[in-house]
DNA sequence: GTGTGTGAAATAGTTCACAGCA
DNA sequence: TGCTGTGAACTATTTCACACAC
C-alpha cells in the first residue's frame, strides 16, 4: 500500500519533511536564473537521492517533462501551495530567554513563510522590553487574548524544561493546534496537536554514538 | 533481515535516536527514588510506545526483570555506554550571533555528555568577548590548532548559511568528524563524517502543512 | 498475576530499473 | 538521447501477541 490512502490528499510523513529543502533549493536555482532543473540538480542541492525526489514529486502529482526536468517557478509554487506557504502563518514564541530572543531575532522565518506576532515571557521584569524591531516582551498571562486576536496557530516553545508543560496546556487551551518545543521534556497533547520536538543535546548524544563507533577497533567476522 | 549484521555492534538508527530521551527518563526517574521501572513507565515518560522500548532496549542486549520491569541505575549505565556518555565530549561552537551565544549559555550539555570547549567566530570585531563563564570568543583562523589541541571531534555550526559550508570543510581538515549543523543548507562532507541538520524554519513549515490539513474541509469517500 | 523478550505480521520508506515521452 | 514517472524489490521500523520467567 501507498502509505496514504486514496480518498485523502495526505502525502507520506517522510515527504512532507522534505518538501521545504526542495523549496529551498527551488528558490535559490531561481536566484541564479534556471528556468528549469533536474531531479539530479535537486538531489545534488538537497542531499536527498534523485530517486527519491523524484518519488517525492510524483506524490505532488507534479509535471516535469521527460527529457528536461521541472519547470523551476511552476515546482516551486506547488510545493508552496502543499505545505501551505500561499499565506503566512503567524506564530507565538513563548520564553525570551537567550534562546527565545534568538529564534525572535533570526531573519529565516519570514522568507518561509512564518512570521512571530508575539513574544511572551514569565518573568515580570522582562515584560515591555524590545526584543527586535516590532516585537516587545508581553507577559504570558495575556496568551489567550494574543492567541486569539492575532489568529495564532502554531507556537514556538523556548521555556525553561519545568515550565514547558503547563505552557503547553495552555496554548492549547487557548487554540494553538501546533507546537515547537525546544524544552527537553515529551509533552502530552490531546490528539490533533502536533508537536516536533528540537533537542540539542540529543543530537549531540546521537552523534558521540557514531563518534564513538568510529574510534572503537573494528570487529569483523565474528564466526565466518 | 535486522537491519544491522550479525558481526556488527550496530544499533537500529531509529533506536539510536531515541537512546537519549530514555536516559533523560531514567535521570528522572532515578532522582525520584524509583529503584526499577517498566516499559509502560518510560512510554509515559517519553512519548514511544512501550513495545518499541522494550525493542530498543531488547537491541542493548539488555536485561529487565519479567514481572518487575527494569533496574533504573542499571539500565542508566547500559545506555551511557551505548552512546559513549561514559566521556565527555569536547565540542567546538563555530559562530557567535544570537544562536551562537545562546547555545554556549545552554546550561543543558553538560549533564549529557558535551562540554563546549571553545566558541570562535570570523568577526574580528567579536574576538575577545566573553560569552559565558570561562568561554572567550577566539578566531576562526585558529579553528585547526583549536580541534586539535583540545581533542575535538564534534563541531556546532551557528554560522550565516553562506558561511557554512567553508566553515564545514575546514573543520573537516582539522579532523572533526561530526557536525551539528544549525545553518540551513545541506553539507557536503566526505564519508565517515557525520552531519546532523536543525532547521527550524523547516519545522515550522512541516507543522504548517499539517495545519493546513486541519482547516481544509474534510475530504472522504470519493467514489465509495 | 505481571511485565519482559521476541518471532511474526504489518506498515513505512527507499532504491532499482526501465518503459515511455519529449 | 535524456530525464521523468513508477511498479516492483528491498530495507527499515513499528506493532502485535504471546510464551516464558519471576
Amino acid at each position: 500500500m501507498t502509505g496514504a490512502s486514496t480518498t485523502d490528499r495526505g502525502l507520506p510523513n517522510a515527504t512532507v519533511a522534505r518538501l521545504p529543502l526542495y523549496l529551498r533549493a527551488l528558490t535559490q536555482l531561481r536566484a541564479t536564473g534556471s528556468a528549469t532543473c533536474s531531479s539530479d540538480q535537486l538531489a545534488e542541492a538537497t542531499g536527498v537521492s534523485s530517486a527519491n525526489v523524484r518519488k517525492d514529486l510524483s506524490h505532488l502529482g507534479s509535471h516535469g517533462t521527460r527529457g528536461v526536468g521541472y519547470d523551476v517557478a511552476h515546482l516551486q509554487a506547488e510545493i508552496a501551495q502543499a505545505i501551505g506557504q500561499t499565506q503566512e502563518w503567524n506564530v507565538v514564541l513563548v520564553g525570551a530567554g537567550h534562546l527565545g530572543k534568538a529564534l525572535a531575532a533570526y531573519p529565516g522565518f519570514a522568507s518561509r513563510g512564518s512570521r512571530i506576532v508575539a513574544v511572551v515571557d514569565a518573568d515580570p521584569k522582562r515584560l515591555g522590553e524590545q526584543v527586535v524591531d516590532g516585537l516587545v516582551i508581553e507577559s504570558a498571562d495575556d496568551l489567550d487574548e494574543i492567541v486569539r486576536d492575532r489568529a495564532v496557530s502554531i507556537a514556538i516553545l523556548a521555556t525553561p524544561t519545568h515550565a514547558a508543560q503547563d505552557v503547553a496546556d495552555r496554548l492549547v487551551a487557548a487554540g494553538v493546534t501546533s507546537i515547537l518545543n525546544f524544552a527537553p521534556v515529551a509533552l502530552r497533547v490531546p490528539d490533533g496537536v502536533d508537536v516536533r520536538q528540537v533537542d540539542v543535546a540529543a543530537e549531540l548524544q546521537i552523534l558521540a554514538y557514531h563518534e564513538q563507533r568510529k574510534s572503537s577497533p573494528r570487529e569483523e567476522a565474528v564466526s565466518g
